[in-house]
DNA sequence: GTCTATAGGTTGATAGAC
DNA sequence: GTCTATCAACCTATAGAC
């Protein structure tokens, strides 16, 4: 007694963001969707134009409170925030979003270049990306800027990777990894990234001293 | 004067693996490989039957090679290897792969578990899991067993996306990022996932005595 | 806003000549 | 082994009644 209860529109959105994500974008055919949300197949085309910008509207409606709450998290820690605190603030109101469904979706876009780039990166996450590589070049002025980049790039996939995989986790390993407490994953993740942060630039090299 | 030299099995191989890696599986038809590959249609299904055992065709005539070598690559490290030489055992043998379109489609395999655990994991991934899950075990034993499943998750992770994204990360960052010297990748790669495997698990405990 | 009906194209797979 | 021709199923998108 809750579905029925919802316009149509948002039942797309939610039928779509779950097919999405269990499915992939391409394996999901609009008669999926229309089936899951128990809609008309023309109520897709009605409200949403064209597949393509259905999927922009699904991203789009989870990434913006999203972003905001990372600003929101980044301007909490103040001026001189620890690379825990970058990277919590970074990840944190992703993992811990509470729609299972979207994980799974946001990992699938996140391994999918060709869509990411133009259609959720240029769109979405500039002022992000550069809030956050400006704070990371304050919190870690020791690391060639392609160093940092890289490392970026490696928290992107790790959290990444625990979003396409989250759901299945548990059952791959028997139990001993359980996604389903997200502020554990949270921890676990920072603890990581942050001390692969931390690493020196070059294996020989002694690290200059931090401000 | 080389592709045509080839055979039509071997065509579609290449073709496959090329068009997985740019536009997904599910969104290459086999038309779209017949095209590339210059050959027939019904040459798909006289050589691989199903699109289905093609797609495990292309995987695994990669896969098979990858994990032959991260075998020796760990057999090579000796009886105590260190965390870095692990990391890069595993990593190196994909990374360096000298066949580019193939980095592209492992990063989607990757991220589409439905895909990856009962088709790629399970039958060509459990001797590596489990030998490099023990070898872990010996060169990190202060770790949960919890702790050291979820950091090979983000190690995971981090390459995989270095897989998806390696084609586009220098447009991306202006040149900041060249991921063509795939030394240096799986320099930065092992550097800082050797890092995050070292972190103290909990944020407040001091380490315990490595053996 | 929601429906039925359908247009117009693409898909994976096969049958059968050579 | 390779080809042409074709099938049945599926797809996205739209037109038009209500």
């Amino acid at each position: 007694m809750n579905a029925v209860l919802v316009d149509t529109k948002t039942r797309i959105l939610e039928a779509a963001e779950k097919l999405f994500g269990s499915k992939g974008f391409d394996a999901t055919s609009l008669r999926d969707i229309t089936a899951e949300a128990e809609v008309n197949l023309a109520a897709v085309n009605y409200h949403f134009q064209t597949k393509d910008s259905l999927i922009d509207a699904v991203i789009a409606r989870r990434i913006d409170p999203i972003n905001r709450r990372r600003l929101a998290l980044l301007a909490a820690a103040g001026e001189k925030p620890t690379i825990e605190q970058l990277v919590e603030a970074f990840v944190a109101p992703v993992v811990e979003q509470d729609a299972p469904p979207m994980l799974a979706m946001m990992g699938r876009a996140m391994a999918n270049p060709d869509l990411f780039l133009p259609r959720i990166f240029k769109s979405h996450l500039r002022e992000v990306a550069d809030r956050f590589g400006a704070a990371f070049e304050r919190a870690a002025p020791e690391l060639s800027a392609a160093e940092r980049m890289w490392r970026l790039m490696f928290m992107a996939g790790s959290m990444a990777h625990v979003l396409s995989w989250g759901h299945i986790v548990g059952a791959m390993t028997d139990g001993v990894c359980d996604a389903s407490d997200r502020k554990d994953v949270t921890a676990r993740l920072v603890r990581f990234v942050a001390a692969g942060f931390r690493a020196p630039e070059s294996d020989g090299a002694v690290m200059r001293a931090k401000s």
